[in-house]
DNA sequence: GCCAACGTTGGC
DNA sequence: GCCAACGTTGGC
C-alpha cells in the first residue's frame, strides 16, 4: 500500500509513470509521499488475500487515510505530502498511489465514489487529523507497482495480474481545528474504560494500518471534536 | 504450515 | 534516534 501515502502510508507517490496509463484520471504524477504509508515491502506471500474484509458495510463506510506532511527521504525521493499537498493540486485531486499493505489496499478496494474520509497526518511533529477528503475514482491499477523509478516499484508484480490499487481522492475542507492524536488516544483510553464510540478505534487497535475504516459513530464522533476544545 | 528472523511503521 | 508492535519472508 500507498501509501499508504502515501504512500504514504498512503499515498506517497512520486512521480512519473509509464505504465498503467489507462486509467489515470487524477494527476499524473506528482510527488506525494504520503502517508501513509504503505507498507513497502512488496510481499509475495499474501498476494492474493483478496478481500479479507467484508465490503463496505453501511457501518463502515467512511475511512482514514494517512500521509507524511513533512519532508523525508527515502532513495532520494521526498515522501512529503501533507494535505496543503492535496489542497494544491489542480481540481484539489490525486490518486493514492504506493500503497503496499494487503489490508489496507483490501479497504481502498471497498471505497464507493462519494464517500469521505479523514485526511491524517503521521510521521510528523504533531500526528493527527488535519481533514476531510472524498473518494471520487474507486480502486484501480496503481501504476506505479511497475515503475522501475518509482519509491514503490514492486517487482514481483505483473501487469497481467496486478497486486496494487489505489484511489483518486478529492480534499473536501480542513477541519476546524487539528485533532491530534495525543487527544483522541485520551479519548480512546476513556472510552475504553467507560464505553464510547472510540473504544475500538483502529487507530488504536491496528495502529500500523495505513488505510482504516470507520464507523459513522468514530467518524462522527471525532468530527464533533472540531467544535469542542482540546481536551 | 510453523515460526524465527527480519524489515517497516510511526509514536514518542 | 529509539524501539515496540506487527507484517513479511523463508527455512524446515
Amino acid at each position: 500500500m500507498p501509501p499508504e501515502r502515501k504512500a504514504r502510508v498512503g499515498k506517497r507517490r512520486r512521480a512519473s509513470s509509464d505504465k498503467g496509463d489507462k486509467d489515470e484520471t487524477a494527476s499524473s504524477a506528482k510527488e506525494r509521499v504520503g502517508g501513509k504509508r504503505k507498507a513497502a515491502a512488496s510481499a509475495e506471500t499474501g498476494a492474493n488475500k483478496e478481500s479479507s474484509e467484508s465490503p463496505g458495510s453501511p457501518q463502515q463506510c467512511r475511512w482514514l487515510m494517512k500521509s507524511e506532511p513533512e519532508s523525508r527521504f527515502e532513495n532520494g525521493v521526498d515522501m512529503k505530502f501533507g494535505i496543503e499537498d492535496l489542497k494544491a493540486l489542480p481540481n484539489q485531486t490525486d490518486c493514492w498511489d504506493g500503497v503496499r499493505n494487503y489490508q489496507a489496499r483490501n479497504f481502498m478496494r471497498q471505497m464507493k465514489e462519494g464517500q469521505l474520509a479523514f485526511f491524517y497526518h503521521s510521521n510528523c511533529k504533531e500526528p493527527g487529523i488535519a481533514g476531510i477528503m472524498k473518494i471520487v475514482k474507486e480502486a484501480y491499477v496503481d501504476h506505479t507497482q511497475f515503475d522501475k523509478k518509482d519509491v514503490h516499484y514492486d517487482a514481483t508484480s505483473k501487469a497481467d495480474n496486478p497486486k496494487w490499487s489505489m484511489v483518486d481522492v478529492q480534499y473536501q475542507r480542513m477541519l476546524k481545528r487539528f485533532v491530534p492524536l495525543a487527544e483522541l488516544k485520551k479519548y480512546h483510553l476513556q472510552h475504553r474504560a467507560k464505553g464510547g464510540p472510540l473504544k475500538d478505534m483502529a487507530l488504536f487497535t491496528r495502529a500500523r494500518l495505513s488505510v482504516q475504516a470507520l464507523t459513522t459513530e468514530e467518524f462522527d464522533f471525532v468530527l464533533s471534536l472540531e467544535d469542542k476544545e482540546p481536551l
